[in-house]
RNA sequence: GCUCUGGUGGUGGAAUGGUAGACACGAGGGACUUAAAAUCCCUUGCCCGCAAGGGCGUGUGGGUUCAAGUCCCACCCGGAGUACCA
C-alpha cells in the first residue's frame, strides 16, 4: 500500500467505479425497510455552485449512506428546479433561449456535484422544464380545476359531484370553500345556461380564475405571490410592486388553512419553522358580528339583525359584517372603520361628505404598496357621515373610512375599540374620537383614558363598564358576548386566516403552460390524454406590443377541440379552434410535487405508481433552507394534501422530518490603502487610525489564512502593479468581515478549487466540521488544513498497520466502541461536526497505540464511509474486500467493551469528600460505599476509615473522614 | 411592536443538570532538515506564584439544586421571520 494519501487518484477512480457499477441505483422493490432522504433541488444558476450549496447535500448524503449501512433501502434523488426568472431575464437581454442556458447550467452543476462524491441515484433525475415532468404539474392543475373543497368533509371533492348537487339541491346545505358566498335553488341552477353555470362553478374550483387584487411588478412584467414580495419590493430584483385588480389564476390554498396548521403537529420540524408557518397562515379566533346601519340603503339585510332591529324600526334594516378577536370589548366601540375598497362606502356616505370621501378613497386606492407601508405610522381617514348601531348598547356609532383597515383580511370592516387596540387608539387620538375603557387589570378599577399614552391591548384582566359582562374575566367575557350575539342571531364564532389564496399566473415565458383554452371567455381544460401541453417557441421573450404575455408571440398556440391538438393561432375561429391561455405557472408549481415524482420518475401513465408510493410513503428526511418556510414548504404541503384527498399521496404530510441547513455567508478579505499614498498598502496590524486608510475588497483566492499573496495582488489589476506594502513580520495581514457570498465582494468560494487542492473527502469533512448544520456561519478556509491533516493521518494509520495484523488489545477495543457509540449518536442527532472530532480523537489514540488490528481498523472504515466515502472505499478494498463499502454493515456497539468507572470523581465539600457514583436507582448506601471503596484510586482519597457517611439523592455520596 | 433564535478563550466551536473550554485553527517554543515543505513533541481562558498551588471565570442580576453554560424569573445585546391581519 502506498504511503501517501493520493486523493487525486483515489477519488475519480471510485467515482467512476460507482457510476459504472450503478452502486447508488435504488429499486422500488426491496425486502429492506425504506427510507427517503431528499434535498431541496437547486435552481441551476449561471454562477454555478458555491460552497454553501453542498452543505445540506453533504449532510443528507451522510445520513443516506448511514441509513443504507444500517440496512435500509434508501431513496436519495436529485434534480433541478429548472424554470425560473434569471434564465428568462438573460434570454431577454441576449436572445439566447432559456432552454439552452438552463441546459448549460445543469451540465455545470452536475460536473460540480459529481466531484463531491454524492450517493444520488441519477437515474431518477427530474427537471421541472422537462415535458415528461411538467405533464404531471399540468395534470395536477387540471385536477385542482376539477375539484372544490367541502368544509364539512374537510377534503377536496370533484366538481362533477358539485354540479350534481346543484342540480338536485342548489346551494342548500352546502358548506364549501368559495370566493364569495352564493345562494341559489336547484331550479335556478337548472335554468341557467352553460356560461352562467361555469361562472358559478368558478366560485368553487380549487384552481380558479378571478378578478383579484394582485401584486403587480411592472419591472418584471408579472404578478407575484405574497411570499415573493417583501416590504413592497419583489424578492427577485427588488423592484416596486403595486396592487392591481387583475383577472388571474389562483389556487384556493385557504381552503386548506386549518389542515395546514393542524398538520404541523404531526411533523418533526424545528419549532421556529413551524412558528414561521403558523404566523404566515395567521389563524385567529374571534367573532363575526353584524352591525345594523342607521341609514336606508341597499346593503345586505341579515335576518337576525333585522329581527333584532325591527323592535325599533319596522322597515328592513341593512347591516354589515365585521370581524373581531376581542368580542369582549364590544361595549367600548366608539367608531367603525371600513377599508377604502369597501363596497358599502358609496351607498352610505351622506351627501355633504361625498366629495371628501371620494377624494380620500381615490387617494388611498392609488397609493403604491410601498408608500403605504412606508407611512404606516401616519394616520389618515375620513368620516362617511353615516352611523351604525351597536347591537348591544344600541348606541349610534360613526362610520369612518381608513386605509389602516385592509380589504384582504376579514370583511374589510372593523369595530374600533380605541382603549384596547393600539391602531384604533392612534386613530381616535388623531381625529379626537372618544375613548372608552372596558377592560381593567384590576377588578372595578378604572382610570381616565384621556390620560393614557397608549392603549391597553393585553387580553388579561376584567371587564368594566360593559353591561352584562362587567366584572367577568376577559376570557369569560369573550365567551359570554359571543354566546349573546349568537343567541340574538347577529353574529357567530369564526376563525380568520391571514393566508391568502396563491396567485398562480405569471406573465412570463419560461414556465409551465396552463392546459387551458378559452371558449366564449370561459376556460376549459384540455383533455388529460393530450398532456403535456408543450411550451411553444416564441420569437421574442418580451411582452407583446398589446401588453400580452410573451406566449402572445407564439404562432402555434391555439387549441383544436375536434382534433385535440395545438394548431396555428391564425386558425382560431372560436367554433372548433380556440385561444390557449397565455400566462404560465409560477416557480412553485414545478417544485410542489417533485418529491413524489422521484418515487417513479419515468412513469408515463401516471404521476407515480401506486406501488411506488405505497412503498416509499413520504419523505422521511428533507434538508434545505429555512427561506422556503412561507413559500415552497407551504405550497408543497398544500399540493400533497390535495393529492392525498384524491387518494394518490398516502401520507397527509409530505416531509416528516425537516432539517434547515444554515446559510453559508462569505468571509471577505480587505487590504488597506493609505489615503496619502495610493501605492502604499498597510498591513492590518500596523494601522493606527482607520481614517487614514481605505479598505478595498480583495479576492479571497489571493489570501491564505489572512496573509496576502502580494505577487498575485500586484498582477491582479494594473493599478496595483507598483503596490508597496508595509509588512508585519514579513507578511501582509488582511482584514476580514462577514458578508453575503457574492461576486462583487470577491468572496465566493468555489468547491472545485477546494476539491482540486484537498480532495472531496476533505471538503465534505470540513463543511461538516465548520459547525452545526442548522447554524448560519461564514465560510472560512482557515481550518481546512486541520481536516486534511487528519485524513492524511488516518491514511497513514492504515498504511503502517495493514501489513502486520495483530489481535486487538483491550485498549483498542475500548477506543473503537467509544467511537461506534459516539458516531452513531452524533449521526442520529445530525451533529456531524462533533463526529469529525470523534474521528480525529480516535485516529490519534490508535496511532499512539500503534494499532494494527483488523478487528478494529475494519469497522472504523465503515464508520467513516458516510463522511469520507472515497477514502473509505479505497481502504475497504485494501483490506481485501471486493464488495463496495456501501454494502457493508454498520458496526454494532458493545457496551461490554466500555468499562465505565462507577466512581466519577471526588471533590472536597465542607470538610467532606464527595463522590459522584453511577449506581442503579435501587442501590443502597452500602452499595454506594462499596463502590467508592473498590474504585481504582480509592486509596488516594480514602486515607482513613469513614467517620460518617451521608448518602444524598440518587448519585451522590458524602463521606466525612 | 410581536414571534422565534442565539450570547462560552484570539477564532470556529465541544459539554444526557455532574471535573467548562473536547476537537480544530491561529499563536508561542522545540525536534528533524544545508534550507523549505511535510512530519512530530510541548505550551496556550484570565489573574497571583520560580514552583507546588491558589483565586476568578460561560452577556447582566436574582432564584431552584448537594451540584447550573445547561432549569426558572427579570433585564441587556446580536441574528432571523413578520409587520396596520382587527
Amino acid at each position: 500500500m502506498k504511503m501517501d494519501y493520493n486523493f487525486g487518484e483515489i477519488e475519480p477512480r471510485w467515482q467512476n467505479y460507482w457510476r459504472e457499477h450503478g452502486v447508488y441505483h435504488v429499486s422500488n422493490q426491496s425486502e429492506k425497510p425504506h427510507y427517503y432522504v431528499l434535498d431541496m433541488f437547486p435552481y441551476p444558476s449561471g454562477a454555478g455552485l458555491h460552497v454553501g450549496h453542498p452543505l445540506g447535500y453533504i449532510a443528507s448524503d451522510i445520513y443516506s449512506r448511514y441509513k443504507r449501512l444500517r440496512g435500509y433501502n434508501v431513496l436519495h434523488p436529485m434534480g433541478y428546479d429548472a424554470y425560473g426568472l434569471p434564465a428568462e431575464q438573460y434570454a431577454i437581454q441576449t436572445g439566447q433561449h432559456p432552454a439552452i442556458t438552463t441546459e448549460q447550467n445543469i451540465k455545470r452543476y452536475r460536473e460540480q456535484l459529481d466531484k463531491i462524491g454524492f450517493s444520488f441515484d441519477w437515474d431518477r433525475e427530474v427537471r421541472t422544464c422537462d415535458p415528461q415532468y411538467y405533464k404531471w404539474t399540468q395534470w395536477t392543475f387540471i385536477q385542482l380545476f376539477k375539484s372544490y373543497y367541502d368544509n364539512k368533509l374537510q377534503r377536496a371533492q370533484s366538481i362533477a359531484s358539485l354540479e350534481a348537487r346543484f342540480a338536485e339541491w342548489g346551494t342548500d346545505g352546502l358548506d364549501a370553500a368559495c370566493t364569495e358566498e352564493m345562494s341559489f335553488t336547484a331550479a335556478e341552477w337548472n335554468a341557467w345556461d352553460e356560461a352562467k353555470r361555469q361562472q358559478v362553478l368558478m366560485n368553487y374550483r380549487l384552481a380558479y380564475l378571478a378578478d383579484t387584487y394582485v401584486n403587480w411588478c411592472a419591472e418584471l412584467g408579472t404578478v407575484l405571490a405574497n411570499d415573493e414580495v417583501v416590504n413592497g419590493l419583489s424578492v427577485r430584483g427588488g423592484y416596486p410592486v403595486e396592487r392591481k385588480l387583475m383577472r388571474q389564476w389562483s389556487l384556493r390554498i385557504t381552503a386548506y388553512a386549518q389542515r395546514l396548521v393542524d398538520g404541523l403537529e404531526q411533523v418533526d420540524w424545528t419549532d421556529s419553522l413551524k412558528e414561521i408557518q403558523r404566523n404566515w397562515i395567521g389563524r385567529s379566533e374571534g367573532a363575526a358580528v353584524w352591525f345594523p346601519l342607521d341609514v336606508k340603503c341597499n346593503a345586505n339585510v341579515l335576518p337576525g339583525a333585522q329581527a333584532y332591529m325591527s323592535q325599533f324600526d319596522p322597515q328592513p334594516v341593512p347591516s354589515f359584517e365585521i370581524f373581531t378577536t376581542r368580542p369582549d370589548t364590544i361595549f367600548g366601540v366608539t367608531f367603525m372603520v371600513l377599508c377604502p375598497e369597501h363596497e358599502l362606502i358609496d351607498q352610505i356616505t351622506t351627501a355633504d361628505r361625498k366629495a371628501e370621501v371620494e377624494e380620500y378613497v381615490t387617494w388611498a386606492k392609488n397609493r403604491s404598496e410601498r408608500e403605504r407601508q412606508a407611512e404606516v405610522k401616519k394616520v389618515s381617514g375620513v368620516f362617511t357621515g353615516a352611523y351604525a348601531v351597536n347591537p348591544l348598547t344600541e348606541e349610534r356609532i360613526p362610520i369612518w373610512v381608513s386605509d389602516y383597515v385592509l380589504a384582504g383580511y376579514g370583511t374589510g370592516a372593523i369595530m374600533a375599540v380605541p382603549a384596547h387596540d393600539s391602531r384604533d387608539f392612534a386613530f381616535a387620538r388623531h381625529f379626537g374620537l372618544p375613548i372608552r375603557q372596558v377592560v381593567s387589570l384590576e377588578k372595578d378599577v378604572t382610570s381616565d383614558p384621556a390620560t393614557w399614552t397608549e392603549s391597553m391591548d393585553a387580553k388579561t384582566g376584567y371587564s368594566v363598564n360593559s353591561g352584562f359582562v362587567t366584572g367577568m374575566k376577559v376570557k369569560e367575557a369573550m365567551k359570554a358576548v359571543i354566546d349573546k350575539i349568537e343567541a340574538m342571531g347577529i353574529g357567530h364564532r369564526t376563525v380568520n386566516y391571514r393566508l391568502r389564496d396563491a396567485i398562480f399566473s405569471r406573465q412570463r415565458y419560461w414556465g409551465e403552460p396552463f392546459p387551458i383554452y378559452y371558449k366564449d371567455n370561459t376556460p376549459y381544460t384540455i383533455p388529460e390524454e393530450c398532456l403535456p401541453l408543450e411550451l411553444p417557441e416564441v420569437k421574442d421573450f418580451k411582452p407583446t406590443a398589446t401588453g400580452e404575455p410573451p406566449l402572445g408571440h407564439a404562432e402555434r398556440w391555439a387549441w383544436d377541440e375536434e382534433n385535440r391538438c395545438v394548431v396555428e393561432k391564425s386558425r382560431i375561429d372560436n367554433k372548433t379552434v380556440f385561444p390557449l391561455e397565455l400566462s404560465t405557472m409560477p416557480g412553485f408549481a414545478g417544485s410542489s410535487g417533485y418529491y413524489l415524482r422521484y418515487m417513479d420518475p419515468r412513469n408515463d401513465e401516471a404521476y407515480f405508481s401506486e406501488q411506488a408510493v405505497q412503498y416509499w410513503q413520504n419523505v422521511d428526511l428533507y434538508v434545505g433552507g429555512a427561506e422556503h418556510g412561507t413559500g415552497h414548504l407551504i405550497y408543497a404541503r398544500f399540493w400533497n394534501k390535495f393529492l392525498f384527498d384524491l387518494g394518490l399521496a398516502v401520507k397527509e404530510e409530505p416531509f416528516q422530518k425537516l432539517i434547515n441547513q444554515g446559510m453559508i455567508q462569505g468571509r471577505s478579505n480587505f487590504v488597506y490603502r493609505s489615503k496619502q499614498d495610493n501605492n502604499l498598502f498597510v498591513s492590518k496590524g500596523l494601522i493606527k487610525n482607520m481614517d487614514e486608510v481605505t479598505a478595498i475588497h480583495v479576492d479571497i483566492n489571493m489570501v491564505d489564512n489572512d496573509v496576502l499573496d502580494v505577487e498575485r495582488f500586484r498582477q491582479w489589476r494594473p493599478e496595483f502593479a507598483d503596490a508597496r506594502f508595509e509588512l508585519e513580520d514579513g507578511k501582509y495581514m488582511c482584514g476580514w468581515e462577514v458578508e453575503k457570498m457574492s461576486k462583487s465582494m470577491y468572496n465566493v468560494q468555489n468547491p472545485d478549487d477546494l476539491v482540486a487542492r484537498y480532495g472531496a473527502d476533505t471538503l465534505r469533512l470540513y463543511e461538516m466540521f465548520l459547525g452545526p448544520v442548522e447554524q448560519a456561519k461564514p465560510w472560512d478556509t482557515n481550518g481546512i488544513e486541520g481536516v486534511f491533516r487528519f485524513l492524511k493521518k488516518f491514511w497513514k494509520l492504515y498504511a503502517n498497520c495493514m501489513t502486520a495484523q495483530t489481535d486487538p488489545t483491550k485498549e483498542e477495543l475500548k477506543i473503537l466502541h467509544q467511537t461506534i457509540k459516539k458516531i452513531t449518536e452524533d449521526i442520529e442527532r445530525f451533529s456531524f461536526n462533533t463526529s469529525v472530532s470523534t474521528f480525529m480523537i480516535c485516529t490519534n489514540q490508535l496511532t499512539d497505540l500503534k494499532c494494527a488490528s483488523r478487528e478494529v481498523l475494519e469497522p472504523l472504515v465503515v464508520l467513516i464511509a458516510p463522511f469520507a466515502p472515497h477514502i473509505a472505499e479505497e481502504l475497504w478494498h485494501q483490506l481485501g474486500h471486493d464488495t463496495t463499502v456501501c454494502d457493508a454493515t454498520w458496526p454494532v456497539f458493545d457496551p461490554q467493551q466500555l468499562v465505565e468507572d462507577t466512581v466519577k470523581y471526588p471533590v472536597q465539600f465542607n470538610g467532606k469528600m464527595r463522590f459522584m457514583i453511577d449506581l442503579p436507582a435501587t442501590a443502597t448506601q452500602t452499595d454506594a460505599l462499596e463502590a467508592v471503596k473498590t474504585a481504582p484510586d480509592a486509596a488516594k482519597w480514602l486515607t482513613s476509615e469513614p467517620k460518617k457517611v451521608i448518602f444524598v439523592p440518587k448519585k451522590i455520596i458524602n463521606i466525612v473522614l
